[in-house]
DNA sequence: CTGTTAGCGCGTTCAA
DNA sequence: TTGAACGCGCTAACAG
């Protein structure tokens, strides 16, 4: 049950006969004869000495800890923006401390003054909401911070996020090239980062592809989760009759098709589904689920490059990239199956 | 975009007109008097001082951070267990830090030697493949270990783990009531933990409610994913005609689904599909997938709520909790539906 | 090339 | 009750 005793700099010092400088340096490949080197590392692999970490950081003023703060980490789009952080992250030698602020902008504060305890290096942070007094927030932090998705205009921070317009509008697009004219939208709470940018990207695309502006054609779920979606989906297919429905998110998504199963209408023949995120759930649903790519996988490594680099080099200028959507089709809305006058099954 | 000077207990002490000792007493609730408690309390506030985590964890011997170390992130049960550890650990006052082992057995030892570097002071560990010389590791070890997952007879360590023998057993029993009689096995892997602890309990279900015994009913997947779970289903329909099949995992499950809707087969009429995990995914796709519920979210819980026992005592018992299984019956297993007599049935 | 020394920021003895 | 001093384990500057 016991391990091995902690082992100091000091007691190597002591066995290897030589001062406790000298193994620092060569435990830190400094400069050292070849004689005292060898009888340095005997010593230290004697006593199976590894340097401590909390001690290090103190003298160094570096913890080698970049933390990840994601608002909604039921979500699966976080997971695999989680994986691409830690691989990043893992290759530049930081640690990864995962701080879940829930729903609440209040923890995301605590979380940001907790953060001048110094715990860690840096703080890649993907809010839900973004206040005014959260942006306070971040510019005055000591330690550097790449936000994930979008920040209001002049915001000086490094951060980097998915065009979700022009996503909307990839998806619009291939709907009203099918010749669809009642393009619903489900949303998820329009309070948040991205249902306030998707519903703005979902109301400039309908302009512009000049499908119909109706306002029960929009219904907003409670939240970005399919529990949330059935019900929300329910009343939008009760108060209009669309013939397709975009989602904000692949869950919303699949609850569509849920509600649309339910009364025995077709997808995509009657109504096409398009979702959001194209998380490995598109591809596991039936019918298949056609949804626009928002790059998380890039956006999560390309924010941690993003700190990497800042750390590395503190003066650098500021950079916001935006990542390019792209539209995956499947099965949902295959175009060769839509359309079709009435109840034929011919074709099929 | 300069932050606040990072203030120290000395410059607070500076300005409070007291000694830095009397500050420190202050700040932890210690005795003070009420004049030196207010002077301190306002330059503290007034400098905005936060305590330096690292020059305290090198002092008091702690570092109020818990290592989740899982060796296949991307599975999704791994998603609730996450979180579920955060939350308790995070109420322990502990921070999380992340350790994602990749599927390579080497990369959980060097996690281990790396902890005695002690940036850590305990450690929840999934292993995907417990080899001796891992478990010699971790007795090892100078922190506490808490195993998340089946260990071998007799070591001396805080765990948790599903029984997943008994679920097996579940699954074939509710089958087997239906009348089925060719249940099929598609597992992952079977040299890892979970492949092989499945495979037992497939085999002693089997030979408990007498179904049939061939070889060409199982079936083992590369991976516990869906890409991997697609061919292994394909092969296994091709091998032989189950009018059942249990997976090792939802994944798997979803895989099978899709294999059957392939082959024009329905579920569950001709083929009844059972997963294991219980994950979101279960309840999403079409036919809903039953599954038998392993418990990630309590076993989590647990493994989190153990761990945190034994840092707060370091002498107590070693635990060894077994969560038990139960079994989420759904559309893809439904009874009424079952065992109609199709004019499939006859050509298969 | 090597040893001695001074902190990093904090908690905690020991005297006063 | 309060203050001065020490040391946690380590790195880096300075002497030798």
């Amino acid at each position: 049950m016991a391990g091995t005793k902690k082992s100091t700099l000091a007691l190597v010092a002591e066995r290897a006969g030589v001062s406790i400088a000298s193994v620092s340096r060569v435990l830190n490949g400094l400069s050292a004869s070849a004689d005292v080197t060898e009888r340095v590392q005997q010593a230290a692999s004697d006593l199976g000495y590894v340097p401590d970490a909390t001690a290090r950081s103190l003298k160094v003023g570096r913890t080698e800890q970049i933390a990840l703060a994601v608002a909604d980490a039921a979500n699966p789009v976080y997971m695999s923006m989680m994986n691409e952080v830690s691989r990043v992250v893992a290759d530049g030698g930081y640690r990864l401390v995962l701080s879940s602020t829930g729903a609440d902008p209040a923890n995301e504060l605590d979380l940001l003054s907790g953060l001048d305890r110094g715990f860690v290096d840096g703080l890649i942070l993907s809010p839900l909401r973004v206040t005014d007094e959260l942006v306070e927030h971040l510019r005055r932090s000591r330690i550097p911070i790449v936000v994930l998705g979008s920040l209001p205009e002049g915001v000086p921070l490094d951060n980097v996020r998915a065009d979700s317009v022009i996503g909307m509008r990839l998806a619009l697009k291939h709907l009203a090239k099918q010749g669809r004219r009642r393009i619903a939208f489900l949303n998820g709470p329009v309070d948040t980062v991205p249902g306030a940018t998707r519903l703005r990207g979902y109301l400039a695309a309908v302009e512009e592809y000049g499908t119909a502006q109706q306002a029960d054609l929009q219904v907003e779920a409670d939240d970005f989760t399919f529990a949330a979606g059935l019900p929300a989906a329910e009343a939008l297919l009760d108060q209009s009759s669309p013939d397709a429905i975009v989602c904000a998110n692949d869950l919303l998504a699949v609850a569509a098709l849920k509600a649309i199963a339910r009364r025995g209408l077709r997808v995509p023949q009657d109504i096409a589904v398009v979702g959001m995120d194209d998380t490995e759930i598109a591809q596991l649903v039936h019918p298949t689920l056609t949804s626009v790519d928002l790059g998380a996988a890039k956006r999560a490594r390309t924010a941690a490059k993003l700190l990497l680099r800042r750390l590395g080099d503190p003066d650098a200028e500021v950079r916001q990239v935006v990542i390019e959507p792209k539209l995956r089709v499947r099965e949902s809305s295959a175009k060769d199956a839509a359309r079709e006058p009435s109840r034929t099954e011919a074709s099929r």
